[in-house]
DNA sequence: GTCTATAACGAGATAGAC
DNA sequence: GTCTATCTCGTTATAGAC
């Protein structure tokens, strides 16, 4: 209880952001050491393999990532200020030059041991399910347009932030993010008449 | 002469195919020799190290690529052909279960050489030129409609699909693909009156 | 151009002392 | 819970015979 976080917790931080700049298949137990100043056999012990880590991690930030989906449902905001802050995690990641983690392990995938492999796709699964939610409230609320079901148009969503991110990252250059997220989110919102005014007045 | 190809390019065949499905830093040349059934020593005296090997991928396939972009050119298609055109030839490797080489190694980026890292960004610049002309081409012939400069719009194409090849991998379920692909583009046509008829008249 | 053999290093992982 | 020491294996790469 002294120190401020848990050595579990440090070592699951530092491989967080390995795995986010350089990939599960980039980064080695050594690596943590160095940064943490233990030795590789206490990794081990509160991680006895590389794949109980990786998992651990995937756990740990789905549970932080779809908390924050939970906050943003709390605000009550409309349907596109939703879309803006979801946007807004994924350049939050990529600010520090990071890729999402399960978007970095999705280029792994093939390589990945099974239950990675399953904690992925889970990742993924729920991030369809909130924005296909979100889509459907904006679609009620007449603040969103586009057509077919709202589960293609979140798998887009999805797709197209996360690969704005792959591609971002090589050159470093945010705004390069900013202008894909807002080029991709500025094609679903419904054209409002000029002036402010509801599309449909009843 | 013999034989129907050289060894040298069996090589990068099949090393490229193993860095789209595994990452770079996912196959060793043990993995090539083995598929080959020859030995590593015999790897290393047609490319000397990994770096020199993966130099020559990203050579190689970028100039199969932008041949591919040059043929789609010459077919003098409008623009929406194009572009349907361009999306195939990334749902043509996502058939294999293969990520785009470049986009793989945009995952790996950080970790990269240098000079590899340079080439991967000149493919993705190469790539966006060709969009943006696309883009001014289907702006011009009334065909496409889009806000804003070109450039940012073939910057969202790229990310989109280069991110749907991502995401849709770990599903194994290419109709995800053309889902995420065709609400892109559709995003993109301009909106024809009912009656197929032009938009501007004059 | 391909081979055998090996060097030199780093990886994930374990045993057992403290 | 952390350490030292070690193991085993895989990795890139080289030397030199054929």
């Amino acid at each position: 209880m002294a120190s401020s976080s848990s050595t579990a917790s440090r070592v699951l931080d530092t491989a967080e952001r390995l795995v986010q700049v350089r990939g599960y298949n980039g980064f080695s137990y050594a690596d943590i050491a160095a940064e943490l100043q233990i030795t590789k056999a206490s990794l081990h012990y509160h991680f006895a393999t590389k794949a109980d880590l990786g998992e651990a991690l995937i756990s740990r930030y789905s549970a932080r990532f779809f908390q924050a989906l939970a906050e943003v449902d709390a605000g009550g905001a409309a349907a596109p200020a939703k879309l803006a802050a979801y946007a807004k995690l994924y350049a939050d990641a990529l600010s520090e030059q990071k890729m999402c983690l399960c978007g970095m392990l999705a280029a792994e995938y093939p390589t990945l041991p099974l239950p990675m492999q399953a904690a992925v796709v889970g990742f993924f699964d729920h991030n369809e399910g909130w924005l296909e939610a979100v889509l459907e409230q904006g679609r009620d609320e007449d603040s969103l347009a586009f057509a077919g079901p709202a589960r293609d148009t979140a798998r887009m969503i999805v797709s197209g932030l996360e690969g704005a991110m792959l591609v971002t990252r090589p050159y470093g250059d945010a705004a390069r993010f900013h202008a894909a997220a807002a080029s991709l989110l500025a094609s679903l919102t419904a054209p409002a008449e000029v002036g402010g005014g509801r599309r449909r007045p009843g």
